[in-house]
RNA sequence: UGCCCGAUAGUGUAAUGGAAGCACAUGUGACUUUGACUCACAGGGUCCAGGUUCGAACCCUGGUCGGGCAACCA
């Protein structure tokens, strides 16, 4: 599949930064913090950071933002870094750490200090809060910005040696407690916290905040354009005000918006709650719009990078349809997916005129359009299983294509079959039906070349083996299932989207490997979950076939 | 009653003062040894009101609507 190139308004700013001289080389970064598990969100911003990178012969850094000991741990550092290779972006060498840089932050502060652009401030938080004011209103100024450089350099010293407890003060950048945005009313720089930092152990007990952490990291790596979501707009002129203060390189910050999608939802905060509240089954359940979960779904990184690259990049707020990643998904699949058959709900066909003791193998294509994926054999023999759906006592319409009694349909790969009775229970059930062959037909149709309607998919009842099927299907029942502000999002999920069946499958299917990829003919496309063996085949379903039928 | 950002078919985007395109979705039809794939056709759009201009989706002014901002989170 082509992968999207497409331009978008970061690019046209980078081209005239490249055009104008004021950049000759691009530097970009992914920053995540490792507080969680990425999801389809953070792909966006993968491949925006990456995609830019790779597009302009840059350099793209892997940064682990790890600002705040308290939400950070080590454990998601492995799994963040096998979602972005999973996604096919490599960082190469260029693996960074806020923490590596704290010791130069350190003396950034001081010389913010030393500038008089920051104070030692010892107001309670709650009572900051009061100074800083309203939208509506100017704050007023904080008694710590009296101190004299000296002081403040004193004090910051022992927040950094340990004097103080816990929130007793913090480092304050000296803007304007008058100003319409609100980040600059003398922002915190520096919060007191012992706690114990994956990387940097007890050696600190001051973390500096993102504001300033942020664009310290960015200048120090030579960033040049500094990707990031929306919300960070009104803090770009504290990015501004950091970097020129210290009077160090200064990256460009530029503000995309985030990526929505229909049916889930992508905070960090509700997918975790899910995941508390055992309503999914982990951070990799198939349902779940995380990067590990839409993997174990089957979902291709090469979908999901299309997926971005068609989306683009703006600043407009929006939730994506599903569809369009669902069409992109079966795209990839369509091309590269081997074929096999596999009866969901099944009914026992027995071929009247079959001998009971025979069984033929027959060769069938991997892929219908593509020989060089080569064939497999099928075993056929006297009684099949066939979707309960694909027989109907009186055809509906025309375009039916299973038996009814009298009907002749095309056994997949097979025989011409016509039905000639139907047994069922006392209640009406189908419980088997029969068929004559004609054994003129096989693999085609038949010595007088006759056209039939129908073809439909079978397995041989002697030869099927027997597996779990975990149906998978969207998350919510609402397309936003935070429209609703006074309703909790977890009322609409969607009840149905993990279904556990099982099915007959075609014998060879036992063997894959977790996380192989199928199309079962006429029902959708599936993988080997995870915990498939071959003793206990286990096939998740990624998405049915589109327009499945009624 | 503050500041910032945004607004193009149902959805996501393109057009950067010169013919409003594309994709998905929707509908109809063709083809088919998968009701898939593929192919053809169709419907549907510049938030509103002014202004500048030979010409405005694009520039200006004023509205309207939507989102964000008052962590010692990121």
């Amino acid at each position: 599949m082509t992968e999207e190139t497409k331009t978008n308004f970061i690019h046209d700013i980078i081209e005239a930064d490249l055009a104008s001289g004021k950049r000759t080389e691009i530097v970009t970064r992914f920053p995540p913090e490792p507080n969680g598990y990425l999801h389809i969100g953070h792909a966006k911003a993968i491949c925006l950071d990456f995609g830019t990178a790779e597009k302009y012969n840059g350099r793209c850094n892997l940064r682990f933002d790890d600002t705040n000991p308290d939400a950070e741990d080590e454990e998601y550092v492995q799994a963040i870094q096998d979602d972005i290779k999973w996604l096919g972006f490599d960082w190469g060498e260029n693996r960074y750490w806020a923490s590596n840089y704290f010791e130069q932050m350190h003396g950034y502060a001081v010389a913010l200090i030393k500038k008089g652009k920051a104070y030692v401030c010892q107001l309670p938080q709650a009572d900051f809060k009061e100074y800083r004011g309203a939208p509506t209103e100017p704050g007023k100024e904080p008694p710590g910005r009296k101190h004299s450089v000296e002081e403040n350099l004193a004090l910051f010293e022992q927040m950094k040696n340990g004097t103080f407890e816990d929130g007793a003060c913090v480092l304050r950048a000296r803007i304007d407690m008058a100003s319409p945005n609100l980040h600059l009313r003398d922002p915190a720089l520096y919060r007191i916290k012992r706690a114990h930092h994956h990387n940097t152990g007890d050696t600190w007990c001051i973390y500096p905040m993102y504001d300033f952490a942020h664009c310290i990291e960015d200048s120090l790596e030579g960033v040049t354009h500094s990707m990031c979501t929306l919300e960070f707009e009104v803090h770009r002129p504290l990015y501004d005000w950091i970097l020129n203060e210290l009077n160090i390189f200064h990256p460009q910050q530029i503000e995309f918006s985030r990526l929505n999608l229909t049916y889930t939802v992508m905070s960090k905060r509700k997918l975790l709650e899910l995941v508390n509240e055992n309503l999914v089954n982990g951070w990799d359940d198939p349902r779940m719009p995380t990067l590990c979960g839409m993997r174990r779904r089957g979902f291709t990184a090469a979908a999901i990078r299309n997926f971005c690259g068609i989306l683009g990049v703006t600043k407009v707020e929006s939730i994506s349809e599903i569809e369009l990643f669902e069409s992109l998904v079966r795209d990839d699949l369509n091309e590269t997916s081997f074929r096999a058959m596999a009866v969901i709900d099944p009914i026992k066909v027995v071929l009247e005129n079959y001998p009971a003791d025979l069984t033929e193998e027959f060769e069938l294509p991997n892929h219908p359009k593509k020989e060089e994926l080569g064939i497999r054999t099928v075993p056929f023999s006297r009684e099949l299983w066939i979707e309960r759906s694909d027989y109907i006592d009186v055809p509906p319409n025309n375009k039916f294509k299973g038996f009814f009694v009298g009907r002749e349909v095309r056994l997949r790969g097979a025989y011409l079959a016509t039905c000639t009775a139907v047994e069922k229970d006392s209640d009406g059930n189908v419980i088997q039906i029969q068929c004559d062959l004609d054994l003129d037909s096989k693999g085609g149709n038949g010595l007088d070349g006759r056209k039939v309607k129908g073809t439909i998919h079978w397995v041989s009842a002697l030869h099927a083996v027997d597996a779990e099927i975990r149906n998978y299907d969207r998350l919510f029942t609402e397309e936003n299932p935070l429209a609703d502000k006074d309703a909790d999002f977890k009322e609409f999920i969607n009840s149905a989207a993990l279904e556990i069946t099982t099915a007959k499958l075609e014998s060879g299917l036992a063997k894959s490997k977790p996380s192989d990829r199928f199309q079962f003919e006429r029902i959708g496309y599936f993988c080997a979950d995870l915990d498939h063996t071959e003793a206990t085949p286990i096939f998740n379903r990624t998405l049915t076939l589109r327009a499945p039928r009624k």
